[in-house]
DNA sequence: TTGAAAGCGCTACCAC
DNA sequence: GTGGTAGCGCTTTCAA
């Protein structure tokens, strides 16, 4: 059953060489004769042997490793960036370690099991969750590296988008389209997540109604979370109220399914009857017809893979912090207010 | 910068005793007199000791780790798997290692470098993707622990779901709606996917018929990955050809996507003009009010990981295979045929 | 080009 | 209850 697995020593011996050349003839490191490599890769072959990973770590000093943190990895928005991410980072030899930190508390224990006091990883990326400044300053002075992807703090290199415009541009084209009651569903993560999302796009939402010479009523902001189950109720409330909205923003597309149904429910057309912006540009937004405040999910992933690998490398920098575009992508769920 | 880490050397010299004794008190193990871990914890504390996780796996010989391999890391099912399984096996003290294996080759490379021959994982999942038999017998050979999903093989656990019921169940729906030519659309895995799904999934769409007395013409199934955007171009041919089905049967929600967008590209209503039936209850197909037959998906990865947990206890036994159950959701896409 | 031996940081066994 | 010490399996000087 449990057969003994071949160690590099046995490797050594049926070679005739030490566990060095054997160690060096495998990684093809220079510095040994070709016949000597012949002799130990046929060894090798014959015992089946698997150089143990952590061991060779352990003794390298490495982990080739990389920590992901994200508080729901089946989120579509988190799902398509670890996606990402984590060709490349394979693509580079590494492994991606995943953790879901729904709560401060699993947050808590995810910096400190992935400093590198522990040895866990080469490197930390966290989707969507927030650091304290101090949290983030003594990481990097242990030596830690990080980057994140929607929040920024100073010492950590981050890619975002710029969510004040996010909010801005969505509130615009309803503005636009002669709305003036406006709703807002506003996204309340959970006590991991990232606040400064939210208060962003509101505040660009904020923004856009006082270019407009406008001011929102704060009766007409609810927040949910990001499941559409959740903003469909929050959507049925505010529809529902003495003076409704004629049209919703919400932070995700997720809400914005959410109030679609909640349209539904209450036999309201979109958008003869309710307009609708959402953001993210979710895969599933082009089938419903949702206009919305594109943002490049998968190339997040991809940048902060290659901001990774770059700090990673030899030369160490400054952290970075990349802005990634967004852009409105207009569908079929704005249009006029409905004149009563 | 690069403060010395403390060690468990360091601990031990600094509260006066042994490193035995620092791993026993910091682990909560018995026999250390309770004095000395107050003086250990404190040490310890002071420090800011925190144990390498690597080594001491090493040296105890675990890794308390699940690998996990996916064709797509992004796409809903995989995703919403990997979430279930990761909140249990993380909360039963694993860490989860995330592979996309999207080719052969990766798979290839992945059971090699997670046998436990190289000492990387103490157990594997693998969610939809398919292995000899042979291989996974010599898996479990060399001591191997794995669970699969979606597949199902003799050698290893396994959670999967009836797929000829569940060809037959959607295929019956629209049977029993008078549709007598009925589009297939069927799911073309990457070299790595599992085959026998859509294999199954079609014998039960051609058992249904021929428990009708019918016979499908061949010429109605076509066969695209998961992405709704090639469903949406396969869907499009199947509905301009001469003889068009009235209805399709989508191996997933998300080719059923793609044929709601063909269809309403071609000004065709549903369930009006097109019936259509799907497979996995989608977050968003409640959305869009497709007919589906409902998976439980987040189920197969808790059940998956119970399983796993099982394994890697202390009692072994024999691999198991559990089925979960599916049921069709009527929503609304599914009506008569219309009459020309 | 090769080998001996000293670690990597921790655990676990066996004495005391 | 505690400490000494031999590993875990590999890498990496350093000398030969």
């Amino acid at each position: 059953m449990t057969d003994p697995v071949a160690r590099i020593g046995d490797v050594a011996r049926a070679a005739g060489v030490s566990t060095a050349t054997v160690s060096r003839a495998l990684r093809g490191l220079p510095h040994v004769a070709s016949a000597t490599r012949q002799r130990v890769l046929a060894a090798a072959a014959d015992l089946d042997y698997r150089p143990n990973l952590p061991a060779a770590r352990l003794a390298a000093g490495t982990t080739n490793t990389i920590a992901t943190a994200v508080p729901d990895p089946a989120a579509w928005f988190n799902a398509t960036i670890v996606g990402a991410l984590g060709r490349h980072i394979t693509a580079a030899g590494y492994d991606l370690l995943l953790s879901g930190v729904a709560s401060s508390d699993e947050r808590q224990r995810f910096i400190e099991l992935n400093g590198v006091r522990s040895g866990r990883s080469d490197a930390v990326v966290l989707i969507d969750v927030a650091l304290d400044a101090e949290i983030a300053s003594a990481f990097v002075a242990q030596g830690g590296c990080a980057v994140t992807i929607g929040f920024r703090t100073p010492a950590l290199s981050s890619v975002t988008v710029d969510n004040v415009a996010v909010g801005r541009s969505a509130t615009e084209i309803l503005l636009d389209h002669d709305h003036r009651r406006i709703g807002l569903l506003s996204l309340s993560g959970g006590d991991s997540l990232n606040f400064s999302i939210p208060s962003q796009r509101a505040a660009g939402y904020a923004g856009a109604h006082s270019t407009a010479g406008l001011t929102p009523d704060p009766a007409l902001t609810v927040s949910t979370s990001n499941s559409w189950a959740e903003a469909r109720r929050a959507a049925h409330a505010l529809l529902r109220a003495a003076e409704p909205p004629s049209a919703i923003f919400a932070m995700c597309d997720e809400q914005a399914f959410g109030a679609m149904l909640a349209a539904r429910d209450l036999g309201l057309r979109i958008p003869d009857d309710l307009s609708l912006v959402g953001v993210d540009d979710h895969d599933q937004s082009r089938l419903v017809g949702l206009t919305t405040v594109r943002q490049h999910v998968a190339t997040q992933g991809a940048v902060a893979a290659e901001l990774l690998l770059q700090m990673l490398g030899p030369n160490v920098g400054p952290p970075q912090h990349v802005q990634l575009d967004t852009e409105l992508i207009i569908r079929d769920s704005v249009g006029p207010p409905r004149i009563d």
